[in-house]
DNA sequence: TAGTGGTCTAGACCACTCC
DNA sequence: GAGTGGTCTAGACCACTAA
């Protein structure tokens, strides 16, 4: 902790910052182990209580999450935190009902301009196309419409290429592209024909939308998602205080 | 920290119940200035130090607010968290935007049966029904339609009183009712006649439902409430890690 | 048994607020 | 100047994990 920034910043703040960038400059990863506390308060030279304070503040963000007897991890980005998820069956009464999801498409095809400009290709591009129904039982809930980089993910418009239910995972493991951040709008909609007919719903009843924009390092985006869902089977609820 | 309860409780975990017991049971209020670190350490029998940890904690919970030099207080209940206030004006662009609201409609009239139910009230029951318009610019986005327990705030239904945009500000000070805690559902829906041509829209035109339950000490409902607003007009950003 | 995080203490010094 | 919270240290002891 040198530099010349001595001025008026709190050490523990220091030593969150000086976590945060190894996190951003990519010398730890998600899911790695940080150094110790004691290793960390000798590096730079705090008491081991600045660091545990540092790292509270770095948890209580979820940037890290800590496992005693083990160590300090950093965070890996976690999509139950999507606002779909805190969306319940029903009418607000349902817990975490499980959404089971199938392929309904996929194929390179030509992104609508949208998707193209939001993912920094030239209009007309060749994007990777999956859609997917999303389940309650045996009730259709959602649509996931996801436009990916061709060359992020070669070859996951193989049909043989298995994809989970977090599609993510795969992207992770089998294409090494760490998934580091997700920005999510939601808004609401009207089915159109299309979506209407898969949803098994009348044309013109309510939806609602998530746009989802998904970065890999070097705040590299590398998947435009939109979903639509049912809006007579999601609620949102929340307490203020 | 006597109390037989000694297994495995941490102290500062018994320091913050110490607290909230004293919010919840009506020994403190929100505003209130709560006793300072050293008194409270003393009292209890633990250091400052787990004081402090108890008080971040909770602070970081929005349940208290620090203020150096003068104290810690407990939070007042901030409608600025609704989850309307999320919404921002355009499409996720637009920071906070001010919505001015004017009283469309003011009587005593017999609810509807749901608000009567939720309200604690037989069917039928006359109820304190507030009606307002909210506006950007001159542009009309959204609807609220209030149900009050008429004995909880007696005399609001009079053309003279004023109401402030923030009407709980009113509760508080004229009617000396404390605002606990609310609860708000989101859902999407479509426009019905009335609605639609309150805001100017097509009907079944896509809208945002706020549904608010908001509530007094002992657990009392006081309000039921049903916001509607236009969907091109809302939407709700978030950032996953 | 060694190493990790989790809890708790005691005390120093600083920054802000109010009288 | 007295009282409040804010930062920082040093060190004790406990609980969990792994080899």
């Amino acid at each position: 902790m040198n530099q010349l920034a001595d001025r008026h910043i709190p050490l523990y703040k220091r030593v969150e910052n000086h976590i945060l960038a190894d996190i951003d400059e990519g010398r730890l990863i998600p899911g790695d182990l940080i150094p110790s506390e004691p290793q960390l308060a000798t590096k730079l030279g705090v008491s081991q209580g600045t660091v545990k304070k540092a790292i509270d503040n770095l948890v209580n963000e979820k940037r890290l999450y800590r496992h005693q007897g083990k160590g300090t991890y950093v965070s890996t980005v976690d999509f139950n935190n999507s606002l779909f998820r805190f969306f319940s069956y029903g009418d607000g009464t349902g817990k975490g009902v499980r959404i089971h999801k199938e392929v309904s498409e996929r194929a390179l095809k030509t992104g609508p301009k949208y998707a193209c400009s939001q993912l920094g290709y030239k209009p007309e591009s060749e994007l990777l196309y999956i859609q997917r129904c999303g389940y309650i039982q045996d009730l259709p809930i959602l649509v996931e419409h996801c436009w990916w980089c061709p060359e992020v993910v070669p070859g996951m418009e193989q049909p043989d290429v298995h994809i989970p239910d977090l599609m993510y995972a795969l992207v992770v493991e089998k294409y090494d592209v760490p998934v580091v951040r997700a920005e999510e709008t939601l808004t609401a909609d009207v089915a159109d024909k299309e979506t209407a007919q898969i949803l098994g719903i009348p044309e013109k009843s309510p939806v609602i939308v998530l746009i989802r924009h998904t970065y890999s390092r070097a705040n590299k985006m590398i998947e435009y998602r939109k979903t639509v869902g049912r809006a007579d089977k999601f609620s949102y609820k929340a307490e203020i205080r």
